[in-house]
RNA sequence: GGAGCGCUAGCUCAGCUGGAUAGAGCAUUCGCCUUCUAAGCGAACGGUCGUGAGUUCGAACCUCACGCGCUUCACCA
């Protein structure tokens, strides 16, 4: 029973890593932003209001007519007794409008148009000199994060749900590093219970050593699908699966044997499409990791008196918290799943001393979640509170629900597969002449797979839908990743000139709103990590993208002038930050497709 | 019944802490490759923001009620 030699070694190393993780970054840039400027402007007109009020109520404007910054003056009516069309006409005579380009009323706002030459050039400059810092901040101080994600179930297939947890903890890995938080991915495999017992009894009765060798998680899945076909009419299987996973428990040499041996062509298999999204991890700790490590917390439970005895089992009460009791010891004294998560919870708190600990795992859990910290809470550890469960939606096929008992689920390999044959015929098509077609392919396919996943908002159930998962056109991975390989061909077209001390003073409304966007990237990253929400980072790339090809399309940007050099760092940084976006999605960034 | 999530254009979804005529993509129709990648750009069409009250100078957003959908509610994980 003891858990997979790599996943302990991995975990050892990694908490060296974290020891020595003091890293000296670069956080933001260096110029001062547009909201900042237009903050000052209006406190030395206004010095009896509070900065808080009015920074609060500074908006940016839908229509860029309204200029970049807008300032409401709504709440000022109550105050000063007059229309806030008056208060709005008499402000912005107070208004010092030097550092701006314009300053004008309408109506009851003051709008604000920046002068958009030096902060372009600002910008431009601050993204080109560090494009790899750029947009990083510190809000984490070095703080380990372990996140709980992708979790595959032994024997099983991988399936879309799984994708989720996996990319979803893939991408807040990467966003939480880039404000300066110290994630741990943890893949904690599904690698122990009762399913056991049940592929064990049927490999007994059904299965081959070639016919696994072969095929080794198709197999034990058809075996176990069998199992559960065949229980429905024959109640006495279950009786053997209980007997099998007994077995397992006591040790048994060939439930040991069987037992290891599906775990490691299992992860083998995982090992592959992991390998295709560029993921790994840093612990394999799973469920079986964990088997010598709840009878501390039944003891600890029971030290405090929180256990108690309900109708055989052992349960604590979490009436005060309005959840039902957690169940931690069933009748005949099996431990249950809350026991293991909280013996795993107990376990990182030693080994990471985390600042949060992140799970990522479906809505349908949370529940769970928050039995699982109102114990943790009752025990007396207030770092109960730096547990987020991190929900994501379901995602269904025809309205239902997936299930592997059942049969129905939809392979992660097969999906991934589509994707990178169809973006293999569209390089044929489009661009026959590329010299890694596969690799790009690899690349296109799996991306818009993974961005697909990460696009909307985490919560939101979705329906399946192959055509949609691998469209290349609108609003989707290879959608950005497109726009990058253009701006990267420009480049390439120019000769990659260094640019680092070229005049970037760019004054156009087309680059002004490209621009705008790039130095927006910062507060997107912080965003996101706030709210762990990758879908803020793949909307912000879709939008830059979507407006760097209005740019491309309306401008010529190889032409000899003065502006050449200023436009080519434009499109150099254009690039740098769809770049970091993509990285921070877990979306590879071909420079040509 | 308790708890949670959701309801915005034909479909899929944005809409940051309430703010100026509610935005994209897909689909449909129509334009744009004599050279920076058309996986692109542009235009048209398309919405009583689930319903009803309330708070507010102002509500898709906040409060309450209701309707519909999904998830979950002790011996699975």
């Amino acid at each position: 029973m003891v858990p997979r030699e790599v996943s302990s070694l991995i975990g050892m190393q990694y908490c060296l890593l974290g020891t020595f993780f003091v890293v000296i970054l670069n956080y933001g840039g260096t110029s001062m932003d547009g909201k900042t400027q237009v903050v000052e402007a209006i406190k030395k007109a206004l010095p009896d209001v509070n900065q808080e009020d009015i920074e609060s109520k500074i908006e940016r404007p839908k229509d860029n007519k309204n200029g970049d910054y807008a300032f409401p003056t709504f709440f000022l009516a109550k105050i000063k007794h007059q229309a806030p069309q008056m208060i709005a006409a008499d402000l912005v005579k107070e208004i010092d409008q030097s550092g701006f380009e314009n300053v004008v009323v309408a109506g009851p706002y003051i709008n604000f148009f920046l002068n958009k030459a030096q902060i372009a050039a600002g910008i431009l400059s601050d993204i080109i000199t560090d494009p790899e810092n750029y947009g990083n901040a510190n809000l984490g101080n070095g703080g380990n994060v372990p996140i709980d994600m992708s979790s595959p179930n032994i024997a099983k297939p991988m399936s879309m749900g799984h994708l989720r947890s996996t990319v979803i903890g893939n991408s807040l890995a990467n966003i939480l590093t880039k404000v300066n938080y110290n994630p741990i991915k943890i893949n904690h495999l599904g690698d122990w219970g009762t399913q056991f017992g049940k592929l064990m009894a049927a490999y007994k009765m059904w299965g081959s050593e070639e016919e696994v060798k072969a095929d080794p998680i198709n197999t034990l899945q058809k075996y176990y699908v069998r199992f559960h076909q065949e229980d429905k009419e024959n109640p006495a299987l279950d009786d053997d699966a209980r007997a099998w996973f007994r077995k397992l428990e006591d040790g048994d040499e060939e439930a040991t044997y069987l037992w290891k041996w599906f775990r490691s062509e299992s992860l083998k298999l995982f090992m592959k499409i992991y390998d295709l999204l560029g993921i790994d991890f840093d612990s394999y700790n799973g469920e079986a990791f964990y088997n010598d490590k709840m009878d501390e917390v039944v003891q600890m439970l029971e030290d405090k008196g929180l256990l108690q005895e309900s109708k055989g089992a052992e349960i604590v009460d979490l009436e005060k918290y309005n959840l039902n009791p957690a169940l931690i010891k069933k009748t005949d004294g099996a431990t249950l799943y809350i026991t293991r998560d909280l013996a795993a919870a107990i376990y990182r708190k030693r080994t990471y001393n985390f600042v949060q600990s992140l799970y990522v795992v479906g809505n349908e859990q949370q529940n769970h979640f928050k039995q699982l910290k109102a114990v943790l809470k009752e025990m007396g550890f207030d770092w109960s509170d730096d547990i987020h469960h991190i929900p994501f939606g379901l995602i269904t096929q025809g309205g239902r629900k997936l299930s592997t008992r059942e049969g129905r689920v939809i392979l992660l390999e097969n999906v991934l597969d589509d994707a990178i044959n169809l973006a293999r015929k569209q390089i044929a098509e489009k661009n026959p002449d590329l010299k890694n077609a596969d690799e790009v392919a690899k690349q296109v396919g799996v991306g818009a797979v993974v961005f697909h996943d990460l696009k909307n908002e985490r919560l939101n159930n979705f329906d399946f839908n192959l055509e949609e998962v691998v469209r290349f056109e609108g609003e989707t991975g290879p959608y950005v990743q497109y726009a990058n390989a253009r701006a990267q061909s420009i480049l390439r077209k120019a000769g990659n000139p260094d640019l680092t001390n070229v005049n970037m003073e760019l004054g156009d409304a087309d680059a002004w709103e490209v621009i705008k966007m790039l130095g927006q990237f910062g507060e997107t990253v912080q965003r996101a990590s706030r709210e762990y929400e990758p879908s803020v980072i793949a909307k912000y790339s879709l939008q830059l993208a979507k407006g760097f090809n209005q740019y491309y399309a309306h401008t010529k940007i190889l032409v000899d002038d003065d502006e050449k050099l200023a436009r080519l760092a434009l499109v150099t940084a254009v690039s740098d930050v769809l770049k970091s976006s993509l990285s921070l999605l877990g979306v590879q960034a071909p420079d040509e497709m």
